[in-house]
DNA sequence: AAACAATGGTTTACAACATAAACCGATTTA
DNA sequence: TAAATCGGTTTATGTTGTAAACCATTGTTT
């Protein structure tokens, strides 16, 4: 048996990769709002996304208020790809 | 986002699910041989697999060594029909 | 037959993970 | 200016996954 990613096998992780797979920017509240996850938790996640460096993170402005903007990286798309390659095994799609 | 069933989103427990969904009946060795797990682990991922009612274990001999039989539950192939579902909206496929 | 290894598992101790609560700094509103 | 809100981070805690240690029985060696 293949190994599972375990980087995106986490619900919240793969919900964002997922988001993040067809959607080119994400931002924070959106990806909160979309995921229906806590800004607590989104934050560790997008971080240990960010670390593994599934995603990149920007940070900047909208008007006075901070925004913080996710995008998919090359490396991230791949994995992930790989990882629906590795449950369709699992799963027999 | 629809939830994903925990019970359901763990690499061992899906594998065992996965193979018992196309195999009627699998024994304590063959799947630790298959899913390449350790017999402790294989042993509490069954546990609660079984608690959750989506398998049955049924201690029985060979010869004169124990041997513990696993099967899908018709309620674990209903849930495990439903997480596939599930993991295909957070995939797109 | 006593000692030793192997088989088939189970228990348990520990590390990693997911999550929400508490918090922080800036901004808007009253 | 005080209070409420927004965007997010840090932290504390419970839950989970995992392997190591263990147990009971069977088989093998001396």
């Amino acid at each position: 048996m293949k190994e599972l990613d375990s980087l995106l096998h986490s619900q919240l992780r793969l919900a964002v990769m997922s988001i993040l797979m067809s959607v080119d920017e994400a931002d924070f509240v959106y990806l909160r709002e979309k995921t229906a996850s806590t800004a607590g938790n989104l934050s560790v996640q997008l971080d240990k996304l960010s670390q593994g460096g599934y995603i990149s993170i920007k940070k900047g402005f909208v008007g006075k208020r901070t925004c913080t903007t996710c995008s998919i990286t090359k490396r991230g798309r791949a994995a992930f790809e790989t990882y629906v390659d590795a449950l369709k095994e699992y799963l027999n799609l």
